[in-house]
RNA sequence: GGGUCUAUAGCUCAGUGGUAGAGCGCGCGCCUGAUAAGCGCGAGGUCGGAAGUUCGAUUCUUCCUAGACCCA
């Protein structure tokens, strides 16, 4: 593109993959994005938080759905006039790139990378992260996204951990950094602990081994008495400590066989298949206290292998008595921790059984389920097993099944600043609001503390030093207090914020022994959920622009992130500032669903139904794949996304295009002139004042959408607008556009179309900056912005706002409708003139203007306009009569009147006008029948119906009404067959390849009707087609076009000649 | 098992305590100085199912079914 001369350049517009390669050029050789801060730079801030992707992934369909949002409002914004600094940001720590690099290395095991070498291995994640570096920034580039990647922020580097530092160090300060000992989910595989909002990603639909084992209880009395037991993780079962039972429930002792087995009275028919019977009843407090032999008997322990009561026991499933394995579960560990239960544990870090466990030693303990199970049957432990079906966690990276293992853990107390958090959050505005109190709302009500150190090796060091002397521990907070702590300061001064490295930092403890960093890692979410401090390197430096782009106007990311970084945000920034006001750190948040396939099925490689967005963007464009996104509906409605979906919501911007070109053929053939061609209000006709209304209340209605982040409300007002643009005003301003002279009306219609289009693409830029921005280029004067994303926001003109003129305008819209909808009835075309229409409505009449403009539409040479709805000039009344009525009022009588009505209906029009003017005034019909005098009361038994009278066909609208006349006499006729053959002409001039504004002659041969009407109305005929001669038998041979026509039946031939 | 959301025309979606709407697709037409465009009309719906509240429920309530997401 090149820089606009003094005129538009009013080109066509090329296809739309064409069109945006060339935006794009334009916008990066003229630096727009870069002018577009730089020009708003000391206004006021409206501000974006990016959410970090990892680029050590491709940009899949998630990331698009999320990125259109997150593109629109900064645009939006910017025109309205802030600064909307975007900073890009990169996810780089964590388990997921790590597990890349084991891949690409071929490493298994964490002794495996630690035989590797960990410094070597942080440097090959260091890579790692930017593997689809270019891949990214080619997606960013061809969607038109604009954001600031060249100053983005990156989580690994030492700047934004130490900000990461000093943040923990604040929480650790209040206390709220604790060590704990817990049962966590835990992924063997990673040997590390997840934390709860990690688990939320991983759950899937599993089958699991689902056992029912007996435990021979120490009976004092003797005989084969077991309590029957559930699990469905056989593997815990060597783990066993004690049985747990619910106190207050009733259990059965029942004989199968020559063996009793106790279990809850309500589960014994679900459970027991076999003939038996209840020989005796018992609660749970009974059973509480007895002993039993365990089926691998790992402890000594005298507290462990007995019966406990918990209240947590429940009768849905299982036997109503809970096996209790107090190192693999949460309840069962606390429950250890009350009863004082000893806590076995056979299974190593890796998930494999140690020598403690010698059945299944080395066994990863999901193999050793079998192994258990073959075992119990053989010793006739096994009351039977099965398959269970249910949601099992697994690592959300490496698909392992997370095993609930109780390890050392350090935590952020969240739980101590649950109710500032909630508060904090009540204050953000969602979109959709029912996240608020609803999805994000919920998890917040049954936070857990966060889950903090990860065992692993590539992420940002856990700050936390313990003294090898004294045991004290400190938490560093920024390099400096490192230097000043360190035994070796030079060495603290460049060290890298990295495992292995920061290992090797000593620190002087208070008591002079020597402190030693905790091995551990922390969770990568807390890492982009501190960006909104980080990503200024903040406290550190940078404290104004901290200041001025905290919190942030808005975020948009998609639903998965509700447990994640929406979370982390929400969390780091209530423990961080708990002066600052609410809300913080974001206050509108746009949340986007998942895409689906075009069967609603979620997207999944093994169902081989991902779609690529290259696969959209590389068809269509960048703005048709925004556009669906923006018009098809709300963000947070389920998407099935398709290419022919994204196909199906084209039309609107076609239209627009269509709109654009027309205005373009015109304006470059009359060269029209902006800053010459003007007109005044005055000038402007009622279609031209009509679409600048339409204009007014269309920025308006975008206007406030967008401020409601309501993005669909929006693009539906632009839809209608294009709608009414393209099918009411240009439809009807065509010929305005023709005249040859700049008459104040041709100036009214194209200074009217320019204007609405100028503000047409102002409003649209934001959702398809491409086509806004070409057909900007092509309508700019070198006096306005460079760019359509330079310029203001459309303002409403309340001046130009007539909302009578709107109301008028759609009573005119209806009656043409109806007008189309009777000549379709009757099968008349609209090329044949007709003499009359007649409206009848119970709104006033339309003023001349809108009169003129309906009788064109409907090509009618005459309007009429009644209100009253009994008019018998164009309708005839007739009777109807309530059958029902008539038989319970008349009897016998009935059929006769009947026939009498019947008649009456056949009767002549001024007749039965008379009948219809008596039953309205006076409520009633006095008839004659068989000599007997009737008295038929009006609506009860009979009533008028108006029908059209004979030449009249009717369509009707709402409650209007319009009437053709059919008639159609011999001018009519020699009418009609002239506008036939104008068609017929302008259809050769299309087919002869001429330019619309090609001259011509015109030579014809024709049937003598034809030939009458057309020498009747020569002169108009060489006004519409352009034809400076029109002659009979003219000299066929010279003519480039020439053709055999059908003029409504008669015979014609005509031929062309184009006058250069 | 629990929570949030969704269910309206073949498809994508609006909408309302009072006879159901749009766009696309389909059928039939129309128009053309927007020309590999444009427009009109028509067909097509037990408003997921059941019960309740109400004079009246697609709308409000409860339950059920299905789907998406989340939690355990």
């Amino acid at each position: 593109m090149e820089v606009a001369c003094a005129m538009p350049k009013y080109e066509k517009l090329s296809d739309a993959l064409a069109l945006e390669e060339s935006v794009l050029r334009f916008w990066e050789q003229a630096a727009i994005f870069r002018k577009s801060l730089e020009q708003t730079k000391d206004k006021k801030p409206y501000v974006f938080y990016e959410g970090p992707p990892t680029a050590n992934g491709k940009p899949h369909v998630g990331h698009l759905m999320a990125r259109v949002n997150k593109d629109l409002f900064p645009r939006y914004w910017t025109m309205k006039g802030y600064y909307v600094l975007r900073k890009g940001g990169w996810d780089t720590h964590g388990l997921p790139v790590e597990l890349e690099v084991e891949k690409s290395l071929g490493l298994q095991s964490k002794a495996e990378i630690e035989k590797f070498g960990i410094d070597k291995f942080a440097q090959k994640c260091r890579e790692s992260v930017w593997m689809y570096k270019s891949e990214w920034e080619r997606f960013i580039r061809r969607m038109g996204f604009w954001i600031d990647l060249e100053n983005a922020y990156i989580t690994y580097t030492d700047e934004y951990i130490e900000s990461v530092w000093w943040a923990l160090k604040r929480i650790w300060e209040k206390g709220l950094l604790y060590k704990g000992h817990k049962v966590l989910p835990y992924c063997p595989r990673c040997g590390t602990a997840l934390s709860s909002h990690e688990v939320a990603q991983g759950y899937e639909t599993t089958k699991d081994p689902s056992i029912f084992f007996a435990l021979k209880a120490q009976d004092p009395a003797d005989s084969q008495t077991f309590f029957l037991v559930w699990t469905t993780t056989p593997w815990t079962v060597p783990s066993n400590v004690a049985l747990a039972v619910g106190p207050t429930f009733t259990y059965a002792k029942v004989k199968i066989g020559d063996e009793f087995f106790i279990l809850a009275k309500d589960l014994v028919e679900a459970v027991i298949k076999d003939p038996h019977e209840i020989v005796e009843t018992f609660s749970g407090a009974e059973l509480v206290g007895m002993r039993y032999e365990p089926a691998y008997k790992l402890s000594d322990d005298p507290n462990a292998y007995r019966v406990v009561a918990a209240d947590f026991v429940s009768l849905e499933d299982g036997t109503g008595i809970v096996h209790i394995a107090p190192a693999f579960g949460e309840e069962d560990y606390q429950l250890g921790q009350i009863e004082k239960l000893p806590f076995v544990n056979p299974v190593d870090l890796e998930g494999k059984f140690t020598e403690r466990f010698a059945l299944a030693q080395g066994q990863f303990v999901k193999d050793a389920d079998a192994v258990i199970i073959q075992d119990l049957k053989q010793r006739g432990l096994l009351y039977k097993s099965g398959k269970y079906e249910h949601e099992y966690p697994f690592c959300w990276r490496c698909k392992t099944p997370l095993l609930y293992y109780a390890r050392d853990s350090y935590f952020i107390k969240t739980t101590a600043k649950q109710r500032e958090i909630i508060e904090n959050n009540k204050h953000i505005h969602w979109h959709p609001e029912h996240f608020r109190d609803g999805r994000f709302g919920n998890f917040l009500e049954t936070m857990k503390d966060w889950a903090l150190s990860r065992d692993r090796y590539w992420g940002t060091p856990l700050p936390l030093w313990v003294c090898e002397r004294c045991q004290r521990e400190h938490c560093v907070g920024s390099r400096q207090e490192l230097i000043d702590l360190a035994l070796e300061k030079e060495k603290a001064r460049a060290v890298e914020f990295h495992r292995p490295w920061i290992d090797e930092i000593l620190l002087r403890c208070s008591c002079g022994g020597t402190m030693r960093r905790v091995p551990y890692v922390i969770d990568c979410w807390f890492d982009s959920g501190m960006m909104h401090t980080a990503q200024w390197h903040y406290p550190f430096e940078n404290q104004e622009i901290f200041q001025q782009q905290f919190p942030a106007d808005f975020i948009a990311e998609g639903v998965d992130q509700t447990r994640g970084w929406f979370y982390s945000l929400l969390v780091t920034s209530t423990l961080l500032y708990e002066d600052h006001p609410y809300p913080h750190p974001f206050k509108h948040v746009v949340v986007n669903l998942m895409g689906l396939d075009a069967q609603g099925r979620k997207m999944s490689k093994s169902l081989g139904n991902v779609i690529d967005p290259w696969d959209m963007i590389s068809k269509f464009g960048a703005d048709a794949v925004r556009w669906y996104f923006y018009s098809s509906s709300a963000p947070w409605k389920d998407k099935r996304l398709s290419l022919q979906a994204v196909a199906d919501f084209q039309g609107p911007l076609e239209t627009l295009k269509n709109v654009y070109n027309f205005f373009a053929l015109y304006a470059g053939i009359d060269k029209f002139d902006p800053t010459q061609h003007k007109a005044s209000v005055g000038e402007r006709t009622l279609l031209d004042r009509w679409i600048l209304s339409r204009l007014q209340a269309t920025i308006q209605t975008a206007t406030q959408s967008l401020d409601d982040y309501d993005i669909v409300g929006a693009a539906d007002a632009l839809k209608g607008f294009i709608d009414d643009l393209s099918n009411w005003y240009v439809r009807n301003s065509r010929a305005r556009f023709w005249g040859s002279a700049w008459t104040a009306d041709k100036r009214a219609a194209f200074a009217t179309l320019y204007e609405v289009l100028l503000e047409l693409v102002k409003l649209m830029a934001p959702f398809v900056p491409f086509l806004t921005e070409a057909i900007y280029q092509n309508l700019r004067t070198a006096q306005m912005p460079e760019s359509v994303h330079l310029c203001a926001w459309p303002q409403v003109n309340e001046s130009l706002r007539d909302p009578v003129l709107e109301n008028q305008m759609a009573v005119a819209r209806q009656v043409v409708t109806a007008g189309l909808q009777a000549r379709n009835k009757a099968q008349i075309k609209v090329r044949q003139p007709l003499s009359c229409a007649v409206v009848l409505s119970d709104a006033p009449a339309l003023s001349t203007e809108y009169q003129q403009l309906i009788a064109q539409e409907l090509n009618v040479k005459r309007l009429e306009w009644l209100n009253q709805t009994m008019s018998f000039e164009f309708y005839t009344p007739k009777l109807e009569y309530e059958k029902s009525a008539l038989g319970k009022d008349l009897r016998g009588f009935a059929p006769k009147v009947m026939q009498v009505l019947e008649q009456l209906n056949k009767a002549e029009h001024d007749r039965r006008v008379q009948l219809a003017q008596e039953l309205k005034t006076q409520k009633k019909l006095r008839l004659r029948v068989d000599g007997q005098e009737v008295e038929l009361l009006a609506e009860t038994h009979v009533r008028i119906v108006l029908l059209p009278r004979e030449g009249y066909v009717e369509g009707a609208e709402g409650t209007l009404r319009v009437l053709l006349d059919t008639r159609i006499d011999e001018a009519l006729r020699q009418e009609g067959l002239v506008r036939e053959f104008v068609r017929l002409v302008q259809e050769c001039r299309k087919e002869a390849g001429f330019e619309v504004s090609d001259r011509i002659e015109l030579y014809y041969e024709a049937d003598p009707d034809v030939q009458t009407a057309l020498e009747k109305f020569a002169s108009h005929v060489q006004e519409e087609t352009l034809a400076v001669t029109l002659q009979r038998n003219g000299s066929f041979e010279r003519a480039e076009f020439s053709k055999e026509l059908n003029v409504n039946g008669y015979k014609a031939k005509i031929g062309l000649v184009r006058k250069r």
